[in-house]
DNA sequence: GCCATTTGGTTGCAAATGCAACCATAAAAT
DNA sequence: ATTTTATGGTTGCATTTGCAACCAAATGGC
């Protein structure tokens, strides 16, 4: 049996994987520049901020943003520190909590938006045309693995 | 001046960002399943197979793998130890070194292969026809920053 | 030639990550 | 109902990462 993916797929594969850690890191850089906190913490406040005052469960937050549960555990910790949101007890679950985001957390958001959005128009939305962008979009579309239902 | 960028942009970037944490998670849990060493290593270790004899400055190295200098260095003395690459003194520049993938490097890398292989195929290769992993290869390596000269 | 500055690489320490073990509750089996 | 098993979450420990300081050789100014 044949193994070993076409070269054009390798190719593919390398770039993607390439292109992603550019920005991972021109992302970072700009958010330590501009004295804000890392990625992850936008992450997961965003998800948070989207599901408003019904908050999340750890585990579902953990699904969106591919972190692992200890250590959201323990960035849930640091965020809780800083008052960027709380974790309250579950009713229908008494193991689980729910957690929410602060005023503080969704400010802190707004804050780190621009900073984060200029890396994003300079990466990808001034390099590609709209057309271009439409098709990357549908392409990787269908190589996400279902995030929902 | 308007900062944010159009609503398929921000679509395309996060499936982006989300699309390769899958792959690396994945590829990582099938490596360590098959009791093989993180995908750094490989990464490394196919840039020195790539360049064969000549080897590779440490920099050069880091440039390919966007490896910062301490971090590439430490992963270095773990290859070292295995065996795997060996450091040799750099004849025209006295302070850096040149390193050598080695035979057991080529090896392992050959191990790997298969099994880092089969994600791309998984993931990639049955899950878009190849007109569109050529499109897709075209778009991101427009995204690329530039790699050599 | 001699000093200041830059560059390649290493090291010590703090923060973050992965892993396995753990606790508590919930769901399933009998 | 009682026991087993699975799930949500936390914690301790080892490994890895990031950061700043550092050393040594190389480059540039004078």
């Amino acid at each position: 049996m044949k193994t070993t993916p076409q070269q054009n797929t390798i190719t593919a594969w390398a770039r993607l994987l390439r292109t992603q850690g550019q920005w991972q890191a021109e992302v970072h850089q700009a958010l330590k520049t501009a004295d804000l906190p890392p990625l992850a913490w936008y992450d997961v406040l965003l998800e948070l901020h989207r599901v408003g005052d019904a908050g999340l469960r750890q585990y579902q937050i953990g699904e969106q943003t591919l972190l692992t549960k200890h250590n959201l555990s323990r960035l849930l910790d640091r965020l809780e520190n800083e008052a960027l949101v709380t974790r309250r007890e579950c009713a229908e679950d008494g193991r689980g909590n729910v957690v929410l985001i602060t005023a503080a957390g969704r400010r802190l958001l707004k804050k780190m938006w621009p900073v984060y959005g200029r890396v994003i128009r300079e990466r990808l939305e001034d390099r590609l045309t709209e057309q271009e962008i439409a098709t990357l979009a549908t392409l990787l579309g269908k190589l996400e693995q279902g995030t929902g239902a």
